[in-house]
DNA sequence: CTGCATAATGCGTTTATCGACATAAGCCCG
DNA sequence: CGGGCTTATGTCGATAAACGCATTATGCAG
């Protein structure tokens, strides 16, 4: 049988990293623009552009956000800059979440059904 | 050899709830309050103010914000309320996080003793 | 019903971030 | 070097959210 052991409390800084990294995820435009490299491989500006609408500034900043925190990589192809997918990790959590919300929607209907 | 199959854009709505859900989690107080029941098991407000030195109207509110996500859950205690962690997702999401922060520095770590 | 304690909410202030437009900076070709 | 193309950045209005104070709502004892 397996407890939770009392973890210690992460210290405040910790937590801030934490925080950071998922407001990163918290903004459905980046979100979606990790959706779009990661189903259409690696791809320019101007394929975001036309993929999701936004504004090429917006696009480029919010790149530049994910690529700070290593979650995009870029490579130069003349002045165009081909951005990809750097990090598995947020398709792992994505998909977690998503099962989660799943499950929830699925216990929530059979709740009603219940009665 | 297994390849990454060509997955399908999450719909908008998806996408929404997938961001909300990071949200609860990009602030730092609200990530405070989950560790700090995730420690110290269930808990009332007052232990809550005390632990975190936020007002008590704030802490209603992001303890509503969680409850209402189904992320903690309460039980009366005559008028106090016993606040408990009711999702162990928010630990396992932490930790992954964690991990990739951790080896995200390492790897910046040897880049510099490369030089 | 009246206090008394605890939790929730209305409201205001402050801060942060989105998202677009305009502009600058970097790269390539003549 | 100068012009055209692509990306980055300065600036700004609009919006959302944090956070605290004051107030209200809710449950319990007498």
């Amino acid at each position: 049988m397996r407890r939770t052991l009392p973890q210690s409390l992460p210290s405040p800084q910790l937590l801030d990293e934490l925080s950071s990294f998922f407001r990163l995820l918290s903004e459905s435009a980046r979100l979606q623009l990790l959706c779009q490299l990661k189903h259409g491989g690696p791809m320019d500006v101007a394929s975001l552009i036309e993929a999701t609408g936004f504004s090429q500034s917006h696009i480029s900043r919010q790149l530049g956000q994910l690529q700070r925190a290593g979650l995009v990589s870029c490579d130069r192809d003349g002045t165009r800059l081909i951005y990809a997918v750097a990090d598995p990790l947020v398709e792992d959590l994505c998909n977690l979440v998503q099962r989660r919300l799943k499950q929830r929607l699925e216990q929530q209907l059979s709740q009603l059904q219940a009665v």
